[in-house]
DNA sequence: AACATGACATAAG
DNA sequence: CCTTATGCCATGT
């Protein structure tokens, strides 16, 4: 059995370490390829639960939840992370400051 | 089997 | 900053 791209993102996202957020882009890149971004969106979204995926720890570029944090399940990404120590400012986290490694420069 | 949709990213205008 | 277009995979109808 070949892995799928759901299997390598999966895998990837497991990863993230705590306390620390990745952008659906990196994962994607980190996966195989960057374009699996959309696709990355969709594994997270049918994420069974108790599979351990810190779908959580998996943000947009721009640090935004979900939804955003005005949706209920963004609201609750950002208390989950805020759980880990990651603390967010006008509803998106630091990425500077708490992205996994960090890409670009 | 074909078409439409989706928790995105990037480039271009 | 916003809109439009393209790329990719899996799922639902």
């Amino acid at each position: 059995m070949e892995k799928s791209a759901f299997d390598l993102i999966y895998d990837t996202v497991r990863q993230i370490p705590e306390g620390k957020v990745a952008s659906y882009g990196q994962i994607a890149e980190l996966a195989g390829n960057r374009r699996w971004a959309r696709v990355v969106g969709y594994a997270l979204h049918a994420v069974p639960e108790g599979s351990g995926i810190p779908w959580h720890r998996v943000v947009k570029k721009d640090g935004e939840v979900f939804g955003g944090a005005d949706s209920p399940g963004g609201k609750r990404q950002t208390e989950l992370l805020r759980g880990e120590g990651v603390k967010f400012t006008d509803g998106r986290v630091d990425m500077k400051k708490y992205q996994w490694g960090r890409r670009r420069f």
